[in-house]
DNA sequence: ATGTTATATGCTCTAAATCGCATAAAGGGT
DNA sequence: ACCCTTTATGCGATTTAGAGCATATAACAT
């Protein structure tokens, strides 16, 4: 299952939701990556000035992968604009 | 047309190819992205600590999405593969 | 070869991210 | 209410990105 994410504050709900599909805390996900909770946190919520390399960090500690898409395709609706 | 971007230098690659595709070069791209010709240099290289919020500008500038994708199958990564 | 443009590299300086630790706030369960 | 866990926030210290400018190197012509 692919998601778009326009935005850091998308991100980050994607990291939290895979996050919490496996079953884990941001002080557990800290222990895997070697991140710190406080900038889990932050990740979480959306902070753009986040550095490339603790995005891929997390990534490989959840089983995620960036994907890179033309936006050739119409302009879907994020759910998370509504909230 | 959706690609995996596993590590910085992936990512860089593909930002490449999609600024050249536009017929761009940095120095362009740099004036409508309002970044600067030197650090697209260093992104399209694998710069792994650029910030976030800079590859969300070249994606909006190029065009791009950023998807995020469960990595179902497929072997897991380390995390010294990446950088 | 020369000239011209494109891209990469090196430097200082300012701003900002992350660390590390503490603690506050929020959430969940009994 | 209470307790316990999880998540968010604040702050000083350290590390690093990015700005800004110069320049080197590469590529690509004629």
């Amino acid at each position: 299952m692919t998601q778009v994410a326009r935005s850091p504050k998308q991100l980050g709900n994607l990291i939290q939701r895979a996050r919490r599909q496996k079953g884990l805390t941001q002080t557990e996900l800290a222990g895997l990556s070697g991140l710190r909770q406080e900038l889990i946190s932050k990740i979480e919520g959306g902070h753009d000035g986040t550095k490339l390399s603790s995005i891929y960090i997390l990534f490989a500690a959840l089983g995620l992968d960036l994907l890179v898409d033309s936006r050739s395709h119409g302009a879907a609706v994020e759910i998370e604009d509504i909230f």
